[in-house]
DNA sequence: CGCCTTTTGTCGGACATCTGACAGACAGGC
DNA sequence: GCCTGTCTGTCAGATGTCCGACAAAAGGCG
């Protein structure tokens, strides 16, 4: 069931994945709510167990923010909602950034069910391309990029994931503010919303509300998300 | 045999790889030799298929070097070798760093037979976890830390994987020419020679012979590693 | 509607790195 | 031993970003 070779191939949006969390969600003595037990997190709480153990989770609301956390600066690396599995034992720190509920299992416990149920190997392939896929779109963007077109590349992002095309007059719905948004780019967030105002005045889009966005001029949105290497900024 | 969780939680250094390649050049009719065909690539040769199939592939002699590429930059993130496997079908480049041999077989074969031959999983495992591992490493190195920490750390990594103790005295191999550190560094050749050099004459180490050093000062360099964040560089 | 908290915008100076260029050292081949 | 190719060292100037600070805007609550 060599599933695990997909890992490298798969993309990341993928759909399907609320049938996890119907999975998960049934009532009655449905043996994997054995396995899993529900917990709820207020908005910056994190994600932390007093004994160290692994566990593998299930967001089933809310949205937990997986990070890299390094003296007092953090990288987000995913955001991670509705039906995205991921494990606590690993080098990210989680973080819930609104309200969320989990459904939490150990490792062990989950490795004995899930030959019995692809839903759940499904999921936490699915969980574990997302964070792969956004670590190589940081990859490249901290290696590549520089400010401006990372944040190209961010709205690029956002407008496919709301299935919006880039054309002038469409308003693409932005996720993140900005402190966030300069944490998922490894910047600033001075040098975010000062790029991201000069790029509105040089009419690559305009200000719909607060957290979204018209678009104006597509192509210099284009030529900043993929042209602008490091070399020539 | 959800061994696909254990990928988020394996440490990348874990012992036992070479059964794999044992187990591929075996003489005979053994199933695997079917599946799996030898290819051998010259230094600087770049692993392609005209086909952009899904291949799977063993280190079986040399080194394969796993990179981003973007514009006229790389960007390193892994160096595979004897008993490393992965997969061709990812965004990453790889390209043979010495002469290198590979048994290679496409994707779908491997998994009809992987559920007979736990080496196989255990190997690919253990590809993904190295790869994962480096992507993390390298995104604190771009996101946290300045040149002369990223070259600290590579130091101290080398250490590590040759069981040298950081010891004033101790001779300590490293597997990179200048370039090639920059480029798993995420920076120049210039910006790491005039920081190597640099740190050479404030005592850290001094130059054993051309990928060798002998470690002078640790504390300098156990401080650069851990406490030169971006912050106060 | 006013107040308080949070988020965002902007600034000048400091710092880190990149860049193209050039020169020297080293290794391999003839 | 010489030549060539590759690798390394160094430079000055340009560029991008960070930083602490301060102010303004926005949102939520009573």
């Amino acid at each position: 069931m060599g599933f695990a070779l997909w890992v490298c191939t798969m993309p990341p949006h993928s759909p399907g994945h609320a049938s996890i969390v119907a999975l998960l969600e049934q009532e009655g003595t449905h043996p994997l709510r054995g396995v899993f037990q529900m917990v709820a997190f207020e908005r910056g709480q994190l994600l932390t167990h007093p004994d160290d153990a692994d566990y593998i989770f299930v967001v089933k609301t809310g949205c937990l923010r997986a990070f890299l956390l390094a003296f007092d600066r953090e990288l987000s690396l995913a955001y991670l909602r509705q039906g995205d599995m991921f494990s606590t034992h690993t080098r990210l720190q989680m973080q819930a950034s609104e309200p969320t509920e989990l459904f939490m299992a150990r490792r062990t416990a989950v490795e004995r069910v899930s030959a019995a149920y692809p839903a759940l190997q499904y999921a936490l392939i699915h969980g574990l391309a997302k964070v792969l896929g956004q670590t190589m779109t940081l990859l490249e963007d901290l290696a590549f990029h520089h400010a401006r077109g990372r944040i190209a590349r961010y709205i690029v992002r956002s407008a496919a994931q709301a299935g919006i095309d880039l054309q002038r007059g469409q308003v693409v719905p932005l996720t993140l503010g900005m402190e966030e948004m300069a944490a998922l780019l490894g910047t600033t967030r001075q040098t975010v919303s000062t790029e991201f105002n000069s790029m509105i005045r040089e009419g690559a889009f305009a200000r719909e509300r607060r957290r979204a966005l018209r678009l104006g001029d597509v192509t210099l949105l284009k030529n900043w998300a993929s042209g602008d290497a490091i070399r020539g900024g």
